[in-house]
DNA sequence: CCCAAATGACTGATTAGTCAATCGTTGAAA
DNA sequence: TTTCAACGATTGACTAATCAGTCATTTGGG
């Protein structure tokens, strides 16, 4: 009820995030975390057993909200330029709205933590967006090039305009760089 | 003259450089350092007063040689297209032949490292690309976006295909990714 | 012989993780 | 209603290992 007597868990896990996406996987101790989540050291230890269990357990609890927040709506839209749109749409909100998660989840993909976990887990999520893009390049929508390089150019797209929308030095109007962003890339993809 | 006793300031940097994109900056001691670059610990500390200059030293270093690769050619082109293909081609090859120090410049800029060192020194190395895209747009040829985005499409779509050439789980045509995704971005800018 | 370069044992601070002691809630007995 | 035993949740002092950085000593080329 009270949001200051939230589950001690959960305070541990916000605070991870937030240290963890300022200053590294390395660079936060868990007595900073422990302190910022304002419990004991030993109570981090009772929920999670390591630092790299806290580590893999932000992983899979992000990486599960970022996945089922990314497919809202598009089954809905019938044509594939709708349904990439509404991808594009989903993708760079999420990251708008969540950055210290989004920032969690890509730290997390590159770094060696990443290794020790199944990396098929993280693989499949992607299926069903590369079957997205092989549908445009087999209907002749894309140009003829590899699904991979399509949707490279797709995700970096979504992280240029991300990318823009929070940089504080940077002050443009975000629906207009969401919609112009994905013009440019929906025209570099298909127009010949 | 022979590799072996090379001089013992570049031992460091190239071993730091290794350990540093392996394990991150928090993630390697200096004593790792040393070690891996064959000298004491003290050594390290000879030509280092403090592991962040060594960071800092990294950074100039492998900055400044980029910022002249990715230059070069450029001004003995004449069309926008060219200069632009040709910026284009540099900044990619430099990444896929110098990986470890592309990484290194990448994670140093997402890091609070560069919050120590003005961070105007990095900035008026793009003003050059800056000039460029604008040049594109007042033009004409490009499309009337803002200098911003159209940057930050060019760059990330860079990334894109050069994280395609260095993955190892994906085999694709080098110089095929390169020219196709070039055109992916040229024609995602300039076309209506 | 000399002196800059190189060394590695050393220091105080900090790290991830432990564990015996304490806290606070709960349910049943008086 | 009051009491208290019981037990899981929480605590923080503690440890062994590791950290960045120091410095008296050794080394080797001129």
């Amino acid at each position: 009820m009270d949001p200051q007597v939230k589950d001690k868990r959960t305070a541990i896990m916000d605070a991870a995030l937030k240290l963890f996406t300022e200053r590294g996987f390395h660079g936060t101790s868990t007595a900073q975390i422990s302190k910022e989540a304002g419990v004991a050291t030993g109570t981090l230890f009772n929920y999670f057993p390591t630092k790299e269990d806290l580590i893999n357990s932000l992983y899979f609890e992000f990486k599960g909200r970022l996945s089922c927040n990314i497919k809202v709506g598009i089954n809905e839209e019938v044509s594939l330029k709708d349904k990439l749109r509404r991808l594009w749409l989903n993708f760079i909100w999420w990251g708008v709205n969540n950055p210290e998660e989004y920032l969690f989840v890509e730290q997390f993909c590159s770094s060696p933590y990443i290794t020790k976990i199944t990396r098929e887990e993280v693989m499949k999520e992607y299926i069903f967006f590369y079957n997205l893009t092989q549908e445009g390049i087999t209907s002749g929508i894309f140009k003829h090039h590899t699904p991979e390089l399509t949707m490279k150019i797709f995700f970096h797209g979504t992280k240029a305009v991300g990318g823009l929308i929070l940089d504080p030095n940077v002050s443009l109007d975000t629906d207009e760089l969401i919609e112009d962003g994905f013009r440019i890339i929906w025209n570099g993809l298909t127009t010949e």
